[in-house]
DNA sequence: TTCCAGGCGTATC
DNA sequence: GATACGCATGGA
């Protein structure tokens, strides 16, 4: 990793990286978009301002420490895995080397485990800006994004302004189910996939979709393959017999390439 | 107005 | 196991 300190920034030297791509393509919800280079957001409740400077490779860290950088941003943004490898081993196949080509600073965050699953229960039958709304208010009530511990009390009724529709008693299952200690995630993270999968199903509103979603982003599971309504269509046009070896065990951030070009472009073509 | 959104629970066969 | 339908809310 290649940094530098800058007075009270890192300006940090990165290829592979595009925040657009990586901050804005339906995985985390709460990085806003505050001028054409930078975004503001938060992992857990460390906020953090971040801006590419020459429109290339280069990032400034806003108001971060050499210590924050290396425990807590290197990982979150997985700066030490090689997406440039990644991309040239999808680039074997054709539909995914344009999907790469089309979005090719796409990095997958390593997220905190209950803000990815709790923020992909509220996703379910959802479009992306009305997530973000659900999750702003919710950050808002609590000034960050509130642990289970802190939701403890929360009802359907109590999460009311949150106007989340039918997905609050999800929540609230999943509150309950974390803090019983009836979902571990500690056990979560040790299990084979499948397992995990359905160990985080327990909860009420989590099926095959969200669960796999929270493992992805939140448990850094790459293996896992998330099927929303657009990664269907993706499947059903392009790979009706599963897809191309090149993926294996890295199907989850194949899937981000794929779901981010289909998204954008409407279509693959 | 109707349709749809990073799905899932439930009923029914 | 598969298929059909309802679900809260709000933008297009």
């Amino acid at each position: 990793m290649d940094y530098k300190i800058d007075g009270k920034d890192i300006l940090l030297k990165q290829s592979d990286f595009a925040l657009d791509d990586t901050l804005d393509c339906g995985q985390a919800f709460r990085w806003e978009k505050i001028s054409e280079n930078a975004y503001q957001g938060a992992f857990l409740n460390k906020p953090l301002v971040i801006s590419c400077e020459n429109g290339n490779d280069i990032f400034r860290l806003h108001n971060t420490t050499e210590s924050d950088l290396l425990t807590v941003w290197k990982e979150y943004f997985d700066l030490d895995t090689d997406y440039g490898e990644i991309k040239r081993r999808f680039s074997e196949d054709e539909t995914l080397s344009k999907a790469c080509a089309y979005a090719g600073g796409i990095r997958i965050l390593k997220q905190d485990s209950w803000e990815a699953l709790s923020s992909f229960i509220i996703s379910q039958n959802n479009n992306i800006p009305r997530i973000k709304g659900i999750i702003g208010r919710l950050c808002e009530h609590y000034e960050g994004y509130p642990s289970a511990e802190q939701m403890r009390d929360e009802t359907v009724d109590s999460l009311g302004y949150l106007r989340s529709g039918f997905r609050a008693k999800y929540l609230v299952d999943a509150i309950s189910k974390v803090l019983s200690g009836e979902i571990d995630f500690s056990a979560v993270r040790s299990l084979p996939l499948d397992d995990a999968r359905s160990a985080l199903m327990k909860i009420k509103g989590v099926g095959p979709k969200v669960a796999d979603c929270a493992l992805l982003f939140g448990f850094y599971r790459l293996d896992a393959f998330p099927k929303d309504v657009w990664v269907k269509r993706v499947m059903a046009q392009w790979y009706p017999n599963g897809l191309p070896e090149c993926t294996k065990g890295l199907e989850g951030i194949a899937q981000q390439y794929l779901f981010h070009y289909i998204r954008r472009r409407g279509a693959l073509v």
